[in-house]
Parts: C-alpha cells; sequence; structure tokens
DNA sequence: GGCTCATATTTTTTT
DNA sequence: AATATGAGCC
C-alpha cells in the first residue's frame, strides 16, 4: 500500500518522519486532515507498531469520529488499538479506568460532569454560604478566575490572595471545588487537571500511560491550553513520539484557556523537532486566499506565512449592504435559491457564518419563508432547554446520588409540595447521618427504624419522591437508557406538567420526547456513558438535514470545515469584531483569526455583508460596516471596496432615519418582512421545517435537484428591484425639514430608492424615498 | 408552599 | 426578545 501517493513533498515528509517529536505548521485548506490520518495509517501499516498504541487528540467529537472512519478508509481494518477523541472524553476515560486511584482525589467512577450551567448555580450556593453579593462578585467572573487559576494548575490552597478581591475568590473558589467534590462532579476544567493530578500522584498510572500509547498525535495544537499542553508532554515522556499539527492564525479560542504560544514552547522543549510547514492550500482559489492574507497581516507579532494555490484567480468577493437582518437573511436566501434555480449549484454548496448565535434567528427565519433546507449547527443548545435539563438531572441523581444540585432541581420538579425550607432540613438530617443528597431521601423512605424530622405533607412528599428514586436506583442497571426515563416521565407525570396545552407547552413535550428518543436510540449503553455523551458530545443538537441543506453556523464551529460558497454575515463594529474585544488588542487580533478562518472556510466564493441596524437585545440600533471589510483590497471586490464611501454614508443615514423616525409612520416591517410573532410560533415553523426536510430527504432519489421546493414569492433574481426610481441626479427637491437640494444620486435597494441630496441649508444627506417626502420642484 | 406579575439581566465564541 | 429572579399574595 502506498500511502503518500497524491501527497506533495512536504506532505509526504510529514507523513513519513521519522519516531520524535514532531511539529506540523499548517495554513487552512493545506491538507492538515490527509497528513494526520495517513500518518496513522503509516504508523499503523509500515511500521508495524502493533498492538497500535496510538493515541490522537482531535478537537471536537465529531472531528474525531470523521478521522477513526478515514483511517479505517484507508487502512481497512478495524482499528480498536487507536484512541481518537478530544482532550476531555479521553481524561474521563482514563479517570473511570482507573477509579481505585480517582479515589485519592475524592472521586469515585460515577462522577458526574458539570456544565457551565451547573457550575453557575454551584457558585451561586457557595456566594449565598459565604454570604457575598453576587452582584460584586458576578459568578461568570469568578468561574472565569477559577478556570484560569485551573488551568495554571493552582488549588484554591495555592491561589495567591494579594488583595481583597483575590482574598474573597480563594474562599469562593474554595467553597466551589469543595462542593464539586462533594457532590461527586467535576467541571470540564477538572476532566484535564484530575487527570494530570492523577498522573503525578501516582507515577505507575502515567509509566502504564506512556506505555500503552506510544505516538500521540495532536491535530489544532494553537488551542490546546497549558494543562493540555501538560498532559501531552507527560503522556510523551517516555517515547517523546509528539505530532503536533497547528496554526497559529487559526487560534481562536484564548477565551478558553488555548494559548498558542504552546507552539513556540514546543519548539523550545523539543529543540531536536522536526519542523515542517504546509503552504500550498487545496481549497480555495487565489484571490480568496489573497482577501484572507491582507486581512490577516495586520495582526501584529506575526509570522509571515505565503499561501499559494494552484486555483489561481476566481471569482470576485460580493460585499453587501443591507437594511436589517432581515433584509441581510433575505439578500442571502434569494441568491441561495437563485443559485439553485439556476442549477449552478445544490444547498449544500453553501454556509452562512455569523458571529453570534443570537444571529442564526433571522436566518432561520428567512430560509423557513422561503423554503430553502438549512441545517443548524449548535446553536440554541437542545441540551440546555430547561425540560431536557430536568430529565437529564433525573438521570443524573439516579446515577449518582451524591450530585445535590441536580437533586436540588429535581426535588419539586414537577411541583410535589417539596419547599425550601424542607430541602434544607432534608439535606443538614442527612448531613448528621452523613448520607449526601439523593442517599438521604432514599434513607428517609426505605428505614423504617430511623427517626425523623419531618411530618404531615412534608414528610408525605418526601417520602413518595424517595420511594420513587429508590426503584429507579435499583432499576438502573436492570433497564436501558431509554426505559428508565421512561420510567421517570411516566412516574413523574411529567407531561403534564410541561405541557399545559399552549403552544410553548407542547414544543417542551416535543423536546423531552426527542431526549427520550436521543435515550433509545442509545440502545444499551450505560447511563454513565450516555451522561458522558450528553455533556461532552455537543454536537448531536446539529440539525441533521441530509446533505443538500445550507449549513448555518458561527464562525467558531466552522473551523476545520469547507464550503464552495460562504456568507459572513454581521460584519459590523460591535459585531464583529464584538464589542467586549475592542478594549484589548489581543482580544482584536483574535477577532481578525476568526474572520480569517471564516474566509478561509470558502473554496470558491466570499459574501460579506453588514447592515445599517441590528436588533441587539431587542432593541434596533444604528450599525457601523466592520474595520475588517476595510482591509479586504478593493480589487478583489466587485464593483470595487465601496467601504469608506458606505461607512461615511452609514453615519448620514444614521441621521436621517432618525429624523425620519420622527415625523414619519414607523416602516412597515410586517408587511415587507413578514411578522414572526412569538417563539412558539417560530418554534412551529422550524417543525414544520424539520418535517418537511424528512420528505426531502426520502424524496430525494426521485427529484431532481431543480424541482426541490420553489420559493414562494423570491423566485425573482437576487438584484432584481422591486420598485422603480423615481428621482435621478440633476433633480431639484424640496424637503420638508431640509428645504431645497439637488439630487446626487439616486440608488435603488431592495424595496425602497435611497436619494443622495445635495441641500443648500444642510449639506449632503442620503433620504429614503418611502420615508422623506420629497416635492419635485423643477 | 406555590403561583403570578413585575423587574432585571442578558450574549461572544465551546469542551 | 427571552429568560431569570424577586416580591407579593393566596
Amino acid at each position: 500500500m502506498n500511502l503518500t501517493a497524491g501527497l506533495n513533498p512536504a506532505q509526504k515528509e510529514a507523513v513519513t518522519a521519522p519516531f520524535g517529536p514532531v511539529l506540523i505548521l499548517a495554513g487552512p485548506g493545506s491538507g492538515k486532515t490527509r497528513v494526520l490520518t495517513h500518518r496513522i495509517a503509516y504508523l499503523v501499516s509500515e511500521l508495524n507498531v502493533f498492538p497500535f498504541r496510538i493515541m490522537s487528540v482531535t478537537f471536537t467529537n465529531k472531528a474525531a469520529k470523521e478521522m477513526r472512519a478515514r483511517v479505517e478508509k484507508i487502512l481497512g481494518e478495524d482499528l480498536r488499538g487507536i484512541l481518537m477523541g478530544t482532550f476531555h472524553s479521553t481524561c474521563a476515560r482514563i479517570l473511570r479506568r482507573e477509579s481505585a486511584d480517582l479515589a485519592r482525589l475524592g472521586y469515585s467512577k460515577d462522577f458526574v460532569i458539570f456544565d457551565s450551567d451547573d457550575q453557575r448555580s454551584v457558585i451561586k450556593s457557595a456566594l449565598k454560604e459565604l454570604n457575598l453579593d453576587d452582584k460584586r462578585f458576578q459568578p461568570s467572573k469568578m468561574l472565569n478566575s477559577i478556570s484560569g487559576a485551573k488551568d495554571k494548575m493552582i488549588t484554591p490552597d495555592f491561589y495567591e490572595a494579594s488583595d481583597y478581591m483575590s482574598t474573597v475568590i480563594k474562599r469562593i473558589y474554595d467553597q466551589y471545588q469543595r462542593t464539586l467534590v462533594a457532590n461527586n462532579a467535576m467541571d470540564f476544567d477538572d476532566l484535564l487537571l484530575n487527570t494530570v493530578r492523577l498522573f503525578d500522584l501516582v507515577p505507575e498510572v502515567l509509566a502504564k500511560y506512556q506505555q500503552q500509547y506510544q505516538h500521540i498525535l495532536v491535530d489544532e495544537f494553537q488551542d490546546t491550553n497549558s494543562v493540555q499542553y501538560g498532559l501531552l508532554t507527560r503522556l510523551a515522556g517516555q517515547h517523546k513520539n509528539l505530532f503536533v499539527v497547528g496554526d497559529s492564525d487559526q487560534s481562536i479560542y484564548k477565551w478558553r484557556g488555548a494559548d498558542f504560544r504552546n507552539i513556540q514552547k514546543f519548539r523550545d522543549e523539543y529543540p531536536s523537532a522536526k519542523q515542517i510547514l504546509l503552504e500550498q492550500n487545496y481549497r480555495s482559489t487565489q484571490l480568496v486566499l489573497d482577501a484572507a492574507m491582507a486581512v490577516i497581516e495586520k495582526n501584529p507579532e506575526r509570522v509571515h506565512k505565503q499561501l499559494f494555490t494552484d486555483r489561481s484567480g476566481g471569482a470576485q468577493i460580493v460585499m453587501r449592504e443591507a437594511y436589517n437582518e432581515n433584509e441581510e437573511a433575505e439578500q442571502i436566501v434569494r441568491t441561495v435559491a437563485g443559485e439553485n434555480r439556476r442549477g449552478r449549484r445544490s444547498y449544500g454548496d453553501f454556509a452562512v457564518m455569523y458571529r453570534t448565535n443570537a444571529q442564526s434567528r433571522a436566518l432561520e427565519e428567512a430560509f423557513i419563508r422561503e423554503g430553502v433546507p438549512y441545517k443548524l449547527i449548535g446553536a440554541t443548545k437542545f441540551y440546555g432547554r430547561r425540560e431536557v435539563r430536568d430529565i437529564i438531572a433525573y438521570l443524573r441523581v439516579v446515577h449518582n446520588l451524591r450530585d445535590e444540585v441536580s437533586l436540588r432541581r429535581i426535588i419539586n420538579v414537577p411541583t410535589r409540595g417539596i419547599g425550601a425550607k424542607t430541602i434544607e432540613k432534608l439535606l443538614a438530617w442527612g448531613n448528621q447521618l452523613d448520607v449526601q443528597a439523593g442517599e438521604a431521601v432514599i434513607k428517609l423512605a426505605t428505614d423504617p427504624t430511623i427517626a425523623l424530622p419531618f411530618k404531615g405533607r412534608a414528610l408525605a412528599s418526601l417520602m413518595r419522591f424517595g420511594t420513587m428514586l429508590n426503584g429507579w436506583v435499583r432499576a438502573r442497571d436492570e433497564i436501558t437508557v431509554g426505559e428508565l426515563v421512561q420510567r421517570i416521565l411516566d412516574e413523574t407525570n411529567y407531561k403534564s406538567y410541561i405541557d399545559d396545552g399552549t403552544d410553548e407547552g407542547t414544543d417542551r413535550w416535543e423536546n423531552v420526547k426527542e431526549l427520550l428518543g436521543v435515550a433509545k436510540d442509545a440502545g444499551e449503553i450505560a447511563l454513565t456513558e450516555f451522561l458522558e455523551n450528553v455533556a461532552l458530545v455537543a454536537d448531536v443538537d446539529d440539525l441533521e438535514g441530509g446533505s443538500n441543506s445550507v449549513t448555518m453556523l458561527t464562525l467558531h464551529a466552522s473551523k476545520g470545515l469547507e464550503f464552495p460558497v460562504v456568507f459572513i454575515t454581521g460584519l459590523e463594529e460591535g459585531i464583529m469584531p464584538h464589542s467586549r474585544s475592542m478594549t484589548d488588542a489581543e482580544e482584536m487580533a483574535e477577532e481578525r483569526r476568526l474572520f480569517y478562518v471564516g474566509l478561509t472556510r470558502a473554496e470558491d466564493q466570499l459574501f460579506l455583508s453588514h447592515t445599517l441596524r441590528r436588533s441587539l437585545y431587542g432593541m434596533s440600533e444604528m450599525s457601523t460596516p466592520s474595520r475588517f471589510l476595510g482591509d479586504i483590497p478593493s480589487n478583489l471586490v466587485e464593483g470595487g471596496n465601496k467601504l469608506s464611501e458606505r461607512h461615511a454614508a452609514a453615519q448620514n443615514r444614521a441621521w436621517s432615519w432618525d429624523q425620519s423616525a420622527t415625523t414619519q409612520p414607523k416602516r412597515a416591517t410586517s408587511s415587507t418582512y413578514g411578522s414572526y410573532g412569538k417563539r412558539s410560533d417560530f418554534a412551529e415553523k422550524r417543525a414544520a421545517q424539520k418535517a418537511a426536510r424528512g420528505s426531502w430527504e426520502s424524496q430525494k432519489s426521485a427529484m431532481s435537484q431543480r424541482d426541490l421546493p420553489k420559493p414562494r414569492h423570491l423566485s425573482e433574481d437576487r438584484d432584481t428591484p422591486t420598485v422603480a426610481a423615481q428621482y435621478k441626479s440633476g433633480q431639484r427637491v424640496k424637503h420638508a425639514k431640509f428645504g431645497e437640494g439637488i439630487v446626487i444620486e439616486s440608488k435603488i435597494t431592495r424595496n425602497d430608492e435611497e436619494v443622495a441630496i445635495a441641500f443648500s441649508e444642510h449639506g449632503i444627506k442620503r433620504l429614503s424615498a418611502s420615508f422623506a417626502k420629497l416635492e419635485v420642484i423643477g
């Protein structure tokens, strides 16, 4: 088998690099996934590494899964000897395996993983316990500090208390960590940290894994944090076969502790490391690359890289401006529908990207309205919904009775007469008897000899709940996760609690049923594994809409993917770059890298859009085009980069819109963009789309590309105006407020005409013809 | 203890 | 806009 066929010299060199530390610096689209998969295959087959003893760490579970499939395809065999996963899942696995030694850290192997929501509630109860104000010590800030400490491997005892703030944080951190251990729970950082601690505490365990994994491969190395780095160097301590692949220009997770300087650290610590550069791009046209390079070059302290491709030329970038996010979305759907209808592209060729998840809403609505199939990656977390979290909390308590956080969540949901006072009393009582959380309720319900501090209604309720919980715990190893969920739903009468007959209630119940479906699909797997998947695998939520649908995703989620046509939306100051990054130069550099990542996802064409007005937190505000747009060379943009002109125009328009808003009735958005109503309404439409997608899937063999549902009213080509121009330059007009002026430019935008007028007394204004009352006087 | 209404707060990105 | 928290009342 020739594993290097079709690879360029640099790629070949990487695949066949000698054992020892290797650093691959790979530009976007340089085939690094290919290099990784071939490297693994090479290790397995050519060098007879058997049993395989290879550990490969990628960024997402999805990526790991794909990589496994690819390697298996190359080798044509089952790869049980290779561990592939994320850092987090790898660590969870190791920790559960070493449960005997894990006890030394205070955990049993049934530990649960607390996500950010759980973390928040732990912090909150810690604040309460310590009598601290959650305004002064914001839970999110506290969590950031704690996470930062954990990344530096600082335990509460060693947290430096130099001033008042840090003294308080130290106390909160201490309390937080105690709570986690008491709950037999780990947060995401703990999974990594405890693995390293375990290795340091029990050298035999480390030695075992060093022996087991002779080769370690790491993808997206620029996004590792220092604990992950520590974990790698420990694991590779003996064989030093550490093969890392990264690109500092694509480092976009600094906020999560990632530090691309790990690349330099690696160089310093392994001076003998072989270093290979992959600069040839196989994905994009030269034009796309030129744009991306022009953007990234502006970042300070950066090593210049000359990306190149065989794909010279390429379609020019389309830069578009829309009135608001709804119009922006419509422009996109029309372009997509148009290209699809002409048979030039299929829906699956398009990706629409945005900075924040909240921006997906307007896009979804537009796609639903036009009947264009899409799939949403990430988005409003399915597992973040209240009703879903409730059920998960039930499972977690059944799985780990020490989980007080989850118990508190569900002990009175559905309401069963167990209020705050009773809960506190119950837990205090349990504490005296040295039983935790769920154990206490069960003891109360099952041990007739025990003296109880409760009576009457509270006691009856607790007994009933304890009996139920006991039943589930006893059944948990006998029945499947699906059956367990079903039982919990039945016995708690959850449906009548959540489905109150309103649209929203029905919607919630649908979500519960979806979770039930996921549980049933999980089949025979253990509860532990099920809960771990829920905690660590984020992509269960992806609305898998077959291959032939438009992908919507955040810029972060786009890393590692590629699409023929990419739309990047919301390119406005405050959104992209995000307002939270404005004050810090390093964060701004990261925003730029994020934009760079988005740009380099495109194979053939880029559409970049910004709006004049954007709704945020339910308020519509004027927006200014992103500074990043200005960095795209004019010759790469269709019709030239008009950003600076637009920038000025935006300022002017901001002014005139606000003026007209006071004198004119509000623009009829409901007729122009359709009215959207409440959440449930939207959920309904989304469900309808989902159902329709199912039928598309089933019909797709019978149906050709072009027969897909025809857009209802946007069958026009993308820039066909729907209004006719009323004004032309040179005309003299009169405005109610600004007096007389001369039209210098008239431009048709969608559904409107925009007129630039030079007023004798007020200077140049850009006005909307439908708004401004203009009288032609000559 | 539980429900309803009013007010505050939020959103960056994800394992 | 959508959700979380808190006060007030049954």
